[in-house]
DNA sequence: TATTGTTATACTCTATAACTATA
DNA sequence: TATAGTTATAGAGTATAACAATA
């Protein structure tokens, strides 16, 4: 599968697919660990970009979903009382999403949970962590075009 | 962010975030290159699963999901000309998967289309290749669990 | 007028359970 | 009885469009 020219190197659609391996192998890992503290990888990762205060404006951005969905979201971590909504002071428009110290605790056991991703990037030794690091933010500019 | 023992060597948690963040992105523009040619990434990834005739069992392994969600999935393809179903000669209870010259076609135009990966993984030299390649395959067993 | 958050709507993906036709 | 595929159902994520409150 690899490039028949130089063997070991691999080619960029190999490159393309051993990524994306890896990848589809850590959200899976990551939507595991949610699913134990009966969260859905989207409320996980909201969960996450609420750890400071957030509007629902700039959450939607973080996410990169519209701000619609936003909605229905901080619903279900409010109802689960992982969350909440404070009205801005400066505007009354905004409204700004807060992690309770619940939300904060299920959070922290989240993230102690991915026992998979922990075993696989802590295996690697320190040149090895500091290759995939160093490569990650050469590939990632890239990726997301500058943003 | 990084570890403030040694500069440079990023911690487990760093890595995972970094690993996380270059997934995010290649998975974006899978699914952009994917809407560009009207299809969902579930539907790209389940062409890019039926490149050989696949039996609809085996096709919801490959893409991870329950059996009943391939029904829908498969008859998406099917009304976009993409893929088809036949029956197997051997067991008249298994209908295989078999993607359609249109379906493959699309299939490569996804592939070509997708610009930022191109880019981005096609930005490493030799060397770099070779060892992002090596670490994905030291990692990926480990993240999966062995399956 | 423009913006923030919400609601209404529609589609897709997802799992569970029940069904059918084969084996 | 067991298995392959389907259908029914329900919940969640997603985008678009329209809306009320505020700026």
């Amino acid at each position: 599968m690899g490039s028949t020219l130089t063997p070991g190197v691999p080619t960029t659609a190999d490159l393309m697919e051993a990524v994306a391996a890896v990848g589809t192998a850590y959200f899976h890992d990551f939507a595991a660990a949610a699913a134990r503290h009966g969260l859905t990888s989207s409320q996980a990762k909201a969960l996450k970009a609420v750890q400071e205060p957030v509007p629902m404006r700039a959450l939607a951005g973080r996410l990169g979903c519209d701000a619609s969905n936003v909605t229905g979201i901080v619903d279900r971590l409010e109802s689960l009382g992982l969350a909440g909504r404070e009205a801005a002071a400066a505007d009354r428009r905004v409204k700004i999403v807060t992690i309770t110290p619940a939300g904060a605790r299920t959070l922290e056991a989240i993230r102690a949970d991915m026992t998979r991703a922990h075993e696989a990037f802590g295996s690697l030794d320190e040149e090895q962590r500091e290759a995939l690091g160093r490569l990650c933010r050469q590939v990632l500019p890239l990726l997301t075009g500058g943003q």
